[in-house]
DNA sequence: GTAGGTCCTATAGCGACTGGAGGTTCACGA
DNA sequence: TCGTGAACCTCCAGTCGCTATAGGACCTAC
């Protein structure tokens, strides 16, 4: 049921459950799980900030905080902004490797492995141009 | 040595070893590890092309072609592209995501987490412009 | 009543390391 | 030659965020 509502598999949402971002829900005689809208409401948060990047921590955070209306949304705001840094972080990260890659693969001009440029590149970091 | 000499920790050598990617090397009589040069420049490459976002699959296949000097260079090729687009997959997944923290980030003026910006945008997916 | 599909628990695995415990060996200085 | 301290040894557990499997129990519809 949830799992189809939410697109999440279940043993994900087993799983959230034992790390205490779901909260255990009703159980039916036979001790299957029934949920309710709240339960549906907060796995869709969780689903969208995971989509979002952000860490189960960071949305364990932000859900503690969402549960408390008349707090200060700074540090919602906060959060938001270190996940923003991070994501930032590694567009820079990987658009340098993709630099290197290209350069890399535009030097290949075909031939044996012998005097592949590619491995020549891997064998020898001095050969790159940024530090990573 | 070798962990200093290429920036490794030594867990990560022996896990290197462990799975296959690094050969064992001669021991002391007393049982500790000896390497040479070869080590050396096996492992700087492995370092190198992690570094560089490859998969120690596709770093074990890279060795394998690096040791068949006769070989054609294109299977080397292959996996050099094959890993330029996974980095742009990921780049264009990532900047998706800085765009939308962005936007959400923007539309935050402050005050309680009751009213919160970033939080209904986490609450109600329908509000994002792409569909990540 | 029974067939099927979904659910249950428990456990192990992924990738790529990282860290710790508890003990051994090595290199260097006195 | 001995002592000391650093670096090594093996083995195992943990990280993150799931995912998959095995071997059952249950629930719904016909």
């Amino acid at each position: 049921m949830l799992s189809r509502r939410t697109g999440t598999k279940v043993p994900t949402i087993r799983y959230y459950e034992q790390i205490g971002l779901m909260p255990e829900p009703e159980r039916t005689e036979g001790g299957q799980r029934r949920y309710g809208e709240a339960a549906l409401d907060r796995l869709s948060f969780v689903r969208h900030a995971r989509q979002l990047g952000f860490s189960l921590d960071a949305i364990r955070e932000l859900l503690h905080l969402a549960d408390r209306p008349d707090h200060d949304c700074r540090d919602v705001d906060t959060i938001a902004h270190r996940q923003l840094r991070q994501v930032e972080q590694r567009l820079a990260r990987l658009e340098a490797l993709r630099g290197e890659l290209q350069r890399m693969l535009r030097q290949c001009k075909g031939g044996k492995t012998s005097d592949c440029r590619v491995l020549e590149v891997l064998r020898d970091h001095a050969e790159c141009l940024d530090d990573h």
